[in-house]
DNA sequence: ATTGAGCGT
């Protein structure tokens, strides 16, 4: 569903630098932007890649057949983000123009970044406003993790909203209960990492926050929600954390009017309003 | 200003 009939320009146009069309294949196959490798056999941990060249014409990375780098499932029993042997990065708020290379050079300049891919409709062929990057290690990730989160992307307005890949399977089982809590008045640099990190310093069943931002224009909405695995600390965190500055901003924190996870608890599901209406 | 919805071949 999209509103088809009006004229609205487009909020963010894609910078002149970045014409997708460009580079982008007509059909969709290609969805993964393949480092090529070095030409000299990587001796030693923290070689370099080239860069791609800048203005790539209508030349297509060529896949190469390479082995296949193993990634194993993490632990369903482990939550924590930064399971060692994961080295992709899920990166979110993408915009449609943002393709596979322009990902790739964000984070070119480390030399540690292997691929990027964005996840893409299979029919449409649009980009579903996600995607993943693989990094040469886990602690190249976890760096890149935390250089990039929240800071500006290149030729946008809005910010690098990183996370662990959750690699597929494992982490969707919900047999563990969350309770979740309303975090509002945030200034507007706060980040996923930050809010959390804000939460965990007190309260150590904090799962993780998200702040909610436009999915047009990337900024953030000015709230959030935090996650927490046990309930007397989302309790407590209700009430001692209300006020309590987060950057420039004192939170207000409340109780999140929440659609739960399906789990067997007490639904509290009240009428959700569809917000359109930014009047 | 204020109650979302993000994990792939």
């Amino acid at each position: 569903m999209q509103p088809s009939n009006s004229m609205i320009p487009s909020p963010m146009a894609p910078p002149p630098q970045y014409r997708p069309q460009q580079w982008m294949p007509q059909q969709p196959q290609q969805t993964q932007y393949q480092v090529p490798p070095p030409q000299q056999p990587a001796a030693t941990a923290g070689y370099y890649y080239q860069q791609p060249p800048q203005a790539a014409p209508t030349q297509q990375p060529q896949p190469q057949p390479q082995p296949q780098p193993q990634q194993y499932g993490v632990s369903p029993a482990a939550q924590a983000p930064a399971d060692d042997g994961t080295r992709s990065l899920w990166i979110g708020d993408l915009q449609y123009w943002m393709d596979e290379q322009y990902i790739y050079s964000c984070f070119a300049l480390t030399g540690e970044v292997a691929s990027a891919k964005v996840i893409r409709n299979k029919q449409t062929g649009q980009s579903e406003g996600y995607g993943f990057i693989e990094f040469v290690s886990h602690a190249a990730a976890e760096r890149n993790l935390m250089t990039y989160n929240g800071t500006q992307m290149p030729n946008s307005e809005q910010t690098f909203r990183l996370n662990w890949a959750s690699m597929g399977a494992g982490e969707k089982h919900d047999d563990t209960p969350e309770y979740t809590i309303f975090v509002g008045d945030l200034a507007a640099d706060i980040t996923d990492y930050m809010l959390q990190e804000t939460f965990r310093a007190s309260y150590s069943s904090v799962k993780g926050a998200k702040v909610v931002t436009d999915k047009i224009t990337g900024r953030t909405k000015g709230y959030g929600f935090v996650r927490f695995g046990d309930e007397s600390e989302q309790l407590h965190a209700m009430t001692e954390m209300n006020g309590r500055y987060c950057s420039t901003r004192p939170m207000r924190v409340g109780p999140a009017a929440n659609k739960q996870k399906v789990g067997g608890q007490t639904k509290g599901c009240q009428e959700t309003y569809h917000i359109g209406a930014w009047s």
